[in-house]
DNA sequence: GTTCTTGCAAACCCTTTGCACGTCT
DNA sequence: AGACGTGCAAAGGGTTTGCAAGAAC
């Protein structure tokens, strides 16, 4: 296995764990969408996911799949973004943990950065708020350099 | 006119020049909408401002709403944000500079803090990347300090 | 007078839900 | 066997759009 894939069993692993103390049930298309989760190892909607997956093969339903985003997200093995636009985006939190996102709002692009600084923080913050911090989503918005997409100055 | 009040002068002169620069039509809806928003000062759906414009004798279509959302939003008078619920939220720029939210993950409730140290931060990150920053927008998840709807460990 | 904006309703997209069937325990 | 999960299609909620009437320029 590539050296810089996800640990998929440690993942499933921790999803299991998850399910069995919830009461949840260990199904076959749960662990499927983890597996093709991890072998995506990027950003993507729910949608995105049911188009790869029926690309792959395997024959899950959008029901199934927002259904197990949703308990991957509660488990936080999943983080769940919502960009500007219409649909969710998630990402495994260990692909790159606790980095954050700058957007382009002329032209939407998207660039990933760590900035160490941050977790510190999120954590001095919530805690005197009197909360127990878990994670944070940073998005910085900014315009991009490209001259010839973003320093027009049209309509749009 | 409240000392705690947005200037409302200020935006109207603000959001004035974006529509003259980008060359859209002065309406009488548009500066209302951004009056109403300036008397709600708060966080709100575009829902609620129909309802809040409605309840207040204005009769102002959703779909003007929805497109002078967008307008002040591009111009940076409004800040769009979207926590994890369905709708987007609003809230004046100039309510509070730099602000960011903090969001229990157990009950959805939402508190707003201060992070001075972030504002140089968003601007270094940006300027190392190429970017000219504009805003951001932080949202630490944490889980809530109170007991009774917190700490329970249900299947929700 | 021409072009843009508004209002209404229908369309649209993402997501959730109801129900019958299949699977897990 | 019983309860839960799945798949399908339909419903749901927020947002956008097409079109005719009205306002801005």
């Amino acid at each position: 296995m590539p050296s810089s894939s996800p640990d998929v069993e440690a993942l499933k692993q921790q999803f299991s764990d998850f399910l069995k103390r919830k009461q949840y049930r260990n199904t076959q298309e749960r662990y499927k969408v983890l597996d093709r989760i991890a072998e995506l190892d990027r950003h993507f909607s729910a949608d995105e996911l049911y188009v790869y997956m029926n690309t792959k093969g395997d024959s899950v339903s959008r029901a199934t799949i927002y259904s197990t985003l949703d308990l991957l997200t509660k488990c936080s093995i999943l983080m769940k973004h919502r960009f500007q636009g219409d649909s969710a985006h998630f990402e495994l939190s260990s692909r790159m943990p606790d980095h954050d996102h700058l957007i382009c709002v002329e032209c939407g692009r998207i660039v990933e950065f760590r900035a160490e600084e941050i977790d510190g923080i999120r954590d001095t913050v919530a805690k005197n708020l009197g909360f127990k911090p878990l994670t944070h989503s940073l998005q910085i918005f900014a315009v991009c350099p490209d001259p010839v997409t973003c320093e027009h100055n049209g309509r749009d």
